[in-house]
DNA sequence: ACTACCACACTTGTATGGTAGTATGGAACT
DNA sequence: AGTTCCATACTACCATACAAGTGTGGTAGT
């Protein structure tokens, strides 16, 4: 009889698909690049068949692009597409914070003040890939307040298309101070109930990650359509 | 040599797919029924491949459930990600009808006008399917004139859950007459760029689906999580 | 030198056999 | 009668073989 609960143990499947996409994501695997079912089946040690569930699964996501017979390669970045990501993502969650300003929950409040005392501690120990964590656990928690989870999931799906671009500030300047003070404002206005002030520094905060696809634009511009 | 711009011959996993699709969306397959690659191999005259393709991609729309080593379910209407689905539709469709109304191309405004003539006629033919298609090219209609037919494709996703539901319309009263005036008044306020009146009335619009979930679930509560 | 053609080395698409886990019904035992 | 156990008939997962389309480089013919 199986443990209930249990963790079901990864299949083949799953295992290749997140390794390609996250080496796809850390642009490991540029844009443009070409796939080979059986390439990557050798790589993995596995057969062809979940390698081709992986190829598939993500090309329905955009990030790679299936041609039959001919190839599979690694979706250039389409800037149409990620402004529409991050348009996408600007209304959801302007419309998520409102609803927070009206009801939030106080023990999900209070998860968003542990997270930023955690954000204040990483700061100091220059920990950025754990800021960039924090930074979407406390976006997550957001939406789990406000009983929005399902549609935190669709935005992180859109983001794999935003984060091949955004990559570029763990290497730049980050501004992480200016990230963490929006955050603190936007609790705050939470525990205010005001809504308009909420709104406009979300707005504020998701305007910081359009400049990096016009540095990344520059720097490679043969990653783009 | 192959015509350049021809049309792929679909792949026998896309025929399969758009099969199962239309029958789960048509509650032909209904929530909760077992499929099985080999029985849908046998009905579709291929190989359990495409057809096990075909069950994954459904299973990333969240259309169906793949349980290993047990079996592949249609998935039960999950009553919250109805409602997720409903609001994410809703403040995409607000935030771009808002842009619509600060700046709407002619020609986009021309098809939104012979989208209504033509609603009007197939009113008077009471041909609630091709009204249906109106419905759908009219709302796209909006979002290709805002260059946002991406946001568009990822709505049209999350209504495969919504039109589950949503189908009952078809077979109860429809309010077309309602619908088509919402329609005409949305053009209006896009053509006089009266963002207040088009966002007001594109959110009435989208609450008149509510209801149907509310009868389906009385009629068939098995239906439901 | 140039062109047409073809063999070949790729690619993904499809079919099928084997493996391991799961549910179920009946038999044997208490 | 009730419970335990096991054979069996499923399931999806994975490996592998074959089919069919595509691009390329070399070769033969002009």
């Amino acid at each position: 009889m199986p443990f209930l609960g249990q963790t079901p143990i990864p299949s083949a499947r799953d295992v290749v698909y997140s390794k390609l996409k996250s080496q796809i994501l850390s642009l490991e695997l540029p844009p443009g690049a070409a796939l080979s079912e059986k390439e990557s089946s050798l790589a993995f040690n596995v057969s062809r068949t979940p390698v081709r569930e992986s190829f598939l699964r993500l090309a329905q996501e955009g990030l790679v692009q299936v041609l039959p017979q001919r190839g599979t390669f690694v979706s250039l970045i389409d800037p149409e597409l990620v402004e529409e990501a991050r348009f996408m993502r600007e209304q959801l969650e302007k419309a998520v914070i409102r609803l927070a300003c009206d009801s939030f929950p106080a023990d999900k409040l209070a998860e968003l003040r542990a997270n930023l005392k955690e954000q204040r501690e990483s700061m100091e120990r220059k920990d950025d890939l754990r800021l960039f964590e924090l930074d979407e656990s406390y976006h997550r928690t957001l939406f789990e307040g406000c009983g929005k989870l399902n549609t935190w999931a669709v935005i992180q799906q859109m983001n794999a298309h935003l984060n091949r671009t955004r990559l570029l500030r763990l290497f730049s300047d980050h501004q992480w101070n200016h990230l963490y003070d929006q955050h603190e404002r936007m609790a705050d206005a939470i525990e205010a109930h005001d809504a308009a002030l909420a709104e406009s520094t979300m707005q504020e905060h998701l305007l910081l990650s359009v400049k990096d696809q016009v540095v990344l634009r520059e720097k490679y511009p043969h990653y783009f359509i």
